[in-house]
DNA sequence: CTGAAAGCGCTTACAG
DNA sequence: CTGAAAGCGCTTACAG
């Protein structure tokens, strides 16, 4: 690869480096004549100057790295909205795919970023020490933990069961079902706030109606399947700790001859957009992704600036109505048709 | 932020720091017991090699860029395909998003990849020249270019838009409908394909049922609302140049009083998830993005290594079979319910 | 307004 | 087996 340096376009131009550094950082004086001599010189000669080369003399690199596992669903439209934030603040988002903890603190060490946005299963205790250490700005997605350059930014997931627990209860239902996550933040705080809430109101969620999900589609419905199986009786309000989780119910549900939402309700979670094209229409608690990547973005990039120590922030959601959920039937258990 | 360097462990373990540098290396002879000692230093230090320290030297970072406008949907699936690809062989892959051509192409120059993986609209010709001239390993995977070191990785939409001609017409199929995508290379070559196969079975489609879409399910379903709307007959096959488009075609002729399939057959493209859950359930063709996702990641590896000069691969698809495609009715033109 | 020099953190011949 | 030295491409006081 052929690479231009500063010394070329210094030789070009007939000047010093320092001249020429001069005139494209734009800061001190050159004169008139000479900085545009040098500016179209560069332009001519694809000059752009390197990164590793000015990095190691700045110590900042104008990018904001987001180290996740996967970029597919979820994470593509966090990181959309995260770079759009970046952007307007003059910094670059660079996402980078790391397979383990260790190699998200690897690239954390290298100096390649000045600030890190991490979503990582991989990215344990021992790493957010060492992170802690180096001192570097970065932000949590996935967990409650702040300290001084370390802040967390997350969907208010208890507060997301609590209100699922209300809704539910608010259509007259009394017997409950939750259907589980995986035991990440998002999966266990929204769970907590379910149960907490429905304690609250008196109301008792059985062990047994607690069913095993993973947050995606084949798992929740299985886990129905075995339910119905079972021939317990069916409750008529169920909460899903996501809506992916919910669509196998559903799917498990009406295959066994049950109504939705006439004899059994399902509440999502996340407001993915298959929910609004299914059949039924799915009720969900939308949680923001977008929202939560420009946060995310913008308490980094204050991180950096030093505008405030690391802190938490928690989003909230807001219920979408759509046709999975209706009032209670009237009789205590719902019972699948014919 | 505080940064350990070379020197500090070097001062620790009271040797040199090329010694420090052979030790951590791996490469040349160090004392069994100095290198255990520098690598538990190093280790207790957090101490890791700066980026742009190595690289200055190298002139390798082992990091492939792909640049993009966005990273939700689409392109979310093709990275995570890279990503595994570029892993297996010891790279690492930073999506990197930006706005426009100009700041691809200064990324580039900025030496911070060993090759780049393009798909950006903003990127021209003017940029394909200055990147031509940097002999940087590149693939493109939105238009059809190689030269030196730069390959083009496809699907290929000609034939894809064929195989759609030929699937409709083997269901008895003679009066046609497209709806346009946008003007990118797979929306040209899609309809090129299924125009130029119906051309050679000696069928005609007449401009007016060339229906204007943009990849969108609103674009698609405006025009062909608009299309019922005029009262001219409706052809019984169509092909959408993508499954969103597709769907908005659908809800227009449902909600108009036509049948799917039983008066109109409709044939999507790309295979995305929605397809399967729809109703009707979408008839399409498959891509395969992460066939394709793991080739361009393959071939800029190659280009990087040498192994070959670029060069042109195309993937083909492959037609899923579902709800949305039957047989031509009796009739000749489709007409609505009641 | 311009340039010589130091130095950022590393690697790599080379000498010992 | 170990280390002094050069140099990668830049920026930044500093001198003129």
């Amino acid at each position: 690869m052929r690479r231009t340096t500063i010394k070329d376009v210094a030789k070009a131009a007939g000047v010093s480096i320092t001249t020429v550094s001069h005139a494209l950082s734009g800061g001190s004086d050159v004169k008139q004549e000479t900085r545009e001599r040098i500016e179209k010189l560069a332009a001519q000669m694809n000059y752009m100057p390197s990164f590793s080369g000015r990095n190691l003399k700045n110590a900042r690199t104008g990018v904001i790295g987001l180290y996740s596992r996967y970029i597919r669903g979820f994470y593509g439209v966090l990181a959309d909205a995260m770079c759009d934030a970046c952007q307007q603040a003059g910094f670059e988002l660079d996402v980078i795919l790391a397979e383990s903890g260790d190699m998200v603190m690897s690239s954390i060490l290298s100096k390649r970023v000045d600030g890190a946005i991490i979503l990582h299963s991989g990215f344990g205790d021992r790493h957010t020490e060492v992170l802690r250490e180096t001192e570097l700005p970065a932000v949590f997605l996935d967990r409650e933990f702040s300290a001084g350059r370390i802040s967390s930014v997350l969907f208010d997931s208890y507060k997301t069961g609590c209100q699922a627990a209300d809704y539910l209860c608010g259509l007259g239902h009394r017997e409950f079902m939750f259907i589980k996550g995986q035991d990440t933040y998002d999966g266990v705080e929204r769970r907590r706030g379910f149960y907490q809430r429905l304690r609250e109101r008196g109301i008792d969620l059985p062990s047994e109606r607690e069913l095993e999900g993973a947050f995606d589609r084949t798992t929740a419905q299985r886990s129905m399947e075995r339910f119905i199986a079972s021939g317990a009786p069916m409750p008529t309000g169920i909460f899903a700790a996501n809506d992916d989780s919910a669509i196998g119910c559903i799917l498990a549900l009406t295959a066994a001859g049950y109504r939705v939402p006439e004899d059994v309700s399902i509440l999502g979670c996340d407001n993915i957009e298959l929910g609004q094209w299914y059949t039924p229409s799915l009720t969900t608690m939308k949680t923001g992704i977008s929202t939560m990547g420009r946060l995310a973005a913008q308490e980094t990039i204050a991180l950096i600036n030093g505008e405030h120590p690391g802190r938490i922030t928690k989003t909230e959601s807001t219920i979408v109505e759509r046709g999975s959920c209706a009032g209670a039937p009237l009789s205590e258990a719902a019972a699948p048709v014919g």
